[in-house]
DNA sequence: CATCTGACCTAAT
DNA sequence: GATTAGGCCAGAT
């Protein structure tokens, strides 16, 4: 079991992805106001199921983090081409789909 | 306490 | 671009 404190960090920051958008475990930790800790995200992700927004964390090299053509991989990029996020060979271009927050919205919301 | 694991990341090559 | 080495750190064993 994850830090509860943790969780919902990382659960309030994800809620916050917008449709069409992507973020990297790592940016989604600093995010949350835990810097370094880019695969505490992944543990969390596969701790937990039914996870809002889950489909919208990948690696911050734009690949879908499971192996390509695994169950998973295909439903998590069904996920995002539904959203409008081009998926090509297991893999997003960061520079068109990563989120780039208003930064003052979100700590707003956050208060880190 | 020591070691291993992983839906990771960065910089260098 | 692709690959690699080293770093990273909470959890599990």
């Amino acid at each position: 079991m994850i830090n509860i404190q943790y969780q919902q960090r990382i659960e309030s920051t994800l809620s916050m992805v917008p449709v069409g958008a992507v973020v990297s475990y790592g940016q989604l930790a600093d995010l949350a106001g835990l810097p370094g800790k880019a695969r505490l995200i992944a543990k969390y992700l596969k701790s937990s199921e039914t996870q809002i927004n889950w489909h919208r964390v990948i690696r911050s090299d734009g690949k879908i983090a499971f192996p390509e053509n695994s169950e998973q991989a295909n439903d998590q990029r069904r996920r995002l081409l539904s959203e409008g996020v081009l998926v090509t060979n297991n893999r997003v271009r960061m520079a068109s789909f990563q989120w780039q927050p208003d930064m003052y919205t979100l700590l707003e919301k956050l208060r880190y």
